[in-house]
DNA sequence: GAAATAGTGTCTGTAAGACACTATCGG
DNA sequence: CCGATAGTGTCTTACAGACACTATTTC
């Protein structure tokens, strides 16, 4: 392992090592999906990181600053995955949690900078967690499906990354922890309404997840009506 | 569009432009499955093409001959469907149908002759087809699961292959079009269990698909039995 | 007790699974 | 008629969806 592309390089039938062929940039793009709380009284919903985008004046498209994903170029012995956690890191100041490769975006003409593959991935961040730890001068929480005009194909990835969570959190309960271990069913329906972009019917609802759930000693207290117990993951 | 990496190249925040920076190279590997038949009165299985990988002295692993997925790198100015079909093309003779990513493999250390990635593309052919197109002489098709060591990733890409297939194949008649544009029931049901690797009931299957399909005025002739009407896929 | 929230009993409709039956061919 | 294959009737089971009911808290 380790410098791999320099010691003594591999030669194909006509003599010529692959460092004679053009190769593409590597770019990792990632929508990191959390659950924003609603202002109010209103309902969480279903939110994307962005990072602001630096005004470029030789870029071609749209010269006026805006949002986009968070992304990088992948760097020499690195995976897609350590690349993702390291641009979220840069840009973001978020640790990420564990990213899914959805799509790699290649059109060779995607990027007016150059011949630039980016390869679209999916992370899951619990609100909290991405508070503490995010610069709030260069990024934004955007909800999901947001109006902002986005960069390169960054509203089809946030799309693929929606129905990518819509269908881990169809039968499981909270796959992605964007609730703590301990909940309420009432905690984890309104985390399933949101990522699934529909009201969910409750008794079904509760159904449906109780096999895969476990219930603790412990009951809510505190607020009106009768205490809800409280439940964590299987395994 | 074309020539994209050379002309007025970007350059960034320091003042390098893309091509500064080392690059991997890119690669595809494709498993283009197919529904074989069996030999004399076997029933048909699932097979994947192959091509006989050249000698090469330079390799560390295995300097035995083998067998392995077709693949190639990608080219400048290509998208990765079209290398896809390329080296589909060159490597086997055949000509792709509808290449599907599954998955890119990116441990920087998976090949010894530098750093490369490879998307794994999933790609379907109808038997008739792939043997009217095929070099025998240096590819093949082998069963799936093989119990041939193949190099790199091609073994878990293969069992993607498979999975994905299933997925497509679960509540849809013949999506991939491993029959004709008009076949039975039974040829419909064979196929299906092929693909799934298990036997399916005949009164459920028929119903689960019946909605799928439509009656063709024909009927089957020549064998035993009651001849079977012909359907094919709605749309 | 009233309001509010948690949780359950139960009916209905739909669909998968299983089994057995009918239908239609060649011989 | 028999053997073989195609296709259907129907019973059982499971489960989603819907509704209404019970349970337990705060006020």
């Amino acid at each position: 392992m380790g410098n791999v592309t320099t010691s003594k390089p591999f030669r194909d039938g006509t003599g010529r090592a692959l460092s004679d062929y053009p190769r593409p940039s590597v770019a990792v793009d990632t929508a990191l999906m959390t659950m924003a709380p609603g202002d109010a009284d209103e309902t969480p919903y279903l939110g994307v990181l962005l990072v602001r985008r630096p005004a470029e004046p030789s870029r071609q498209s749209s010269g006026a600053q805006g949002w986009a994903l968070p992304g990088t170029f992948l760097h020499e012995g690195e995976t897609l995955a350590d690349a993702v956690r390291r641009s979220l890191g840069e840009k973001t100041g978020v640790i990420g949690r564990d990213p899914h490769q959805l799509h790699v975006f290649d059109d060779p003409a995607r990027d007016d900078r150059g011949w630039v593959l980016s390869a679209a991935h999916l992370d899951v961040l619990a609100f909290d967690e991405l508070e503490a730890l995010r610069r709030p001068s260069d990024t934004r929480i955007a909800r999901v499906p947001t109006k902002l005009r986005l960069p390169y194909d960054h509203a089809s990835i946030i799309e693929l990354a929606v129905d990518r969570l819509r269908q881990e959190y169809r039968a499981t309960p909270d796959p992605r922890h964007l609730l703590p271990d301990a909940f309420t069913i009432a905690d984890l329906r309104i985390v399933h309404e949101a990522v699934a972009g529909t009201a969910l019917q409750k008794d079904t609802f509760r159904r449906l997840m109780m096999d895969e759930l476990v219930e603790l000693p412990e009951a809510s207290t505190g607020r009106v009506g009768r205490p809800a117990r409280f439940f964590s993951r299987r395994r």
